[in-house]
DNA sequence: CCGTTACGCTACGACTCGTAGCGAAAGCTT
DNA sequence: AAGCTTTCGCTACGAGTCGTAGCGTAACGG
C-alpha cells in the first residue's frame, strides 16, 4: 500500500475507502475495457471519485493497476497435503485459478510488459506479487526436503538458483497455459504438469502410483 | 501476411519496401518507446510513408505489432544434436535469445495481454508465432522417441496433450525467467532447466551423466 | 477555534486518434 | 500511347484523453 497516512501527521487522512473503491473500479473497468483502452477518468467515475485525487495517490496507469491485481494474490496459501505432488497441484490450481479472472490476465500481462521499460514498476510488482508466490516454493521445497521427497539443502547460493528456477518453470507454465494457449489450466492438465515437474519427460508416460 | 497484392488484380500495386520499412520502424519505436507510448503517427513518420498508409493496411496497433514482432521468430530452427537434451538447449538457447530483444519484451507480451479480450487477435498470433515453435517440440520430440529417448506414441489425442504441456513448460519457464524474474536465461540456467525437465525435480540434484 | 491536509469540481493546452478528401504516381490492359 | 484501377503522400478535421492548475470546501489534530 502507498495510501497510508504517515504516523505524526496533521490535516485531513485520506480516506481508506476511497483506495478500495478504486482498486474495485480498476478492475471492474479491466473486466470491461481491458487495459488498453482503460482511462483514470473513467476509473474515476466508476469509484465516485474527483480524477484528482487518482492524480494524488498514484503515479499513472501502470503503478494503479499493479495495485489492483496485487490484491487478488492475497488468497494465495500454501495447503499442507502431506506429500510434495499435493502441495504443487494446490498450489497450482490456486494460481490457475486467480490467472482465469478476466482482470488478471488483461492487467497482470499488461504490467508486465510495461515493466521491461521501467525497473521501478518491475520492483513494484517482484515486491508485491512475485515475492508472495515465491515464498510458497520456498515452503513447500523445505516441507519435502523434511520428509525426504527432495534432496536436501545444498549451498545457500544453489539453494537460492533451485528455487528461482522452479518458480519460473511452475508461474512460467500456469500463464503460458492460460493466456498464450488460452486453455484452462484445470485439474487434468494440473496431474499431467504435476508428475512431468516430479519425474520428469521420460516418466510421464507412466501412470502415478495411485489411482483412487 | 496481409498485404499481398490478390493474385489477378489491377492497379497500383502495395510497395513491398514500405511493408518491411513499416514493421523495421515498429521494431525501433518498441525499443525506444515500449508498447504503450508507441503511436502509429511515429511509426509512419520513421517508414518514410504516410500514416494513412499504415491505416489501410493495418486494422490498427495490435496487429502491426503482432507482424513486426513475429518476424523476429522466423530464425528459429532445431537444431540436430542426436540428443533429447542437447535438442532441448539449443532451442531454449535460441528462443531465449530471440526474447532478449528489448522489441521482443515489450511488444510480445503487450500483444498477449490484449489478445485475452480479442479472439482474432489471439488467432493471429497463434498462426504466426505460437504454432511456428510449437512444431519444434513436435519434431524434437519425434526425434527422442525414435532414439527411444521417450517412450512411443499413445493415442493421437493423448499425443496433443503432451505436446501441449510439454511447449507450455519449456515457452513459459523461459517467458517468465526473462520478463518477471527480468534475469537472462543463459547456458547455465538452460542447463539446469533442461535437467528437471528430463529427469523431475527429484533428480535435479545430481549431475547430468557425460561432463564433455 | 485554527492550522493543515485531502477532497470535489472546473477548466485548460497539448497530444493522439482514426478518417475524409484530394491530386499524383505506378502498374496492367488494349 | 491512351485509359483504367489502385495505391500513395499530404492536409485537415472532430473527437477523445492526458495530466495539471486553481479554487472553495471538508475532515482531522492541537
Amino acid at each position: 500500500m502507498q495510501s497510508r497516512t504517515p504516523a505524526g501527521r496533521t490535516g485531513r487522512p485520506r480516506s481508506a475507502a476511497a483506495d478500495t473503491a478504486i482498486l474495485a473500479a480498476t478492475r471492474a473497468a479491466l473486466v470491461e475495457l481491458g487495459w488498453s483502452k482503460l482511462t483514470l477518468g473513467d476509473v474515476a467515475t466508476r469509484a465516485g471519485v474527483a480524477k484528482t485525487t487518482l492524480y494524488r495517490r498514484w503515479a499513472g496507469k501502470n503503478e494503479l493497476v499493479v495495485d489492483a491485481v496485487a490484491e487478488l494474490f492475497d488468497e494465495l496459501r500454501l495447503p499442507d497435503s502431506g506429500t510434495l505432488a499435493g502441495d504443487v497441484e494446490g498450489v497450482v490450481l490456486q494460481f490457475a485459478a486467480i490467472l482465469a479472472r478476466p482482470e488478471a490476465k488483461s492487467g497482470l500481462m499488461a504490467v508486465v510488459a510495461e515493466s521491461t521499460r521501467d525497473e521501478a514498476l518491475r520492483e513494484r510488482i517482484r515486491a508485491s506479487i512475485v515475492e508472495r508466490q515465491k515464498r510458497l516454493v520456498v515452503e513447500g521445497r523445505a516441507r519435502a526436503q523434511g520428509r525426504g521427497e527432495l534432496p536436501p539443502e545444498t549451498a545457500s547460493e544453489e539453494a537460492a538458483r533451485t528455487v528461482d528456477l522452479i518458480f519460473d518453470i511452475v508461474a512460467g507454465a500456469v500463464v503460458h497455459r492460460t493466456l498464450v494457449s488460452a486453455e484452462p489450466a484445470d485439474e487434468e492438465w494440473v496431474r499431467g504438469f504435476t508428475q512431468v515437474l516430479l519425474t520428469g519427460l521420460a516418466g510421464a508416460g507412466e501412470e502415478p502410483a495411485s489411482p483412487p
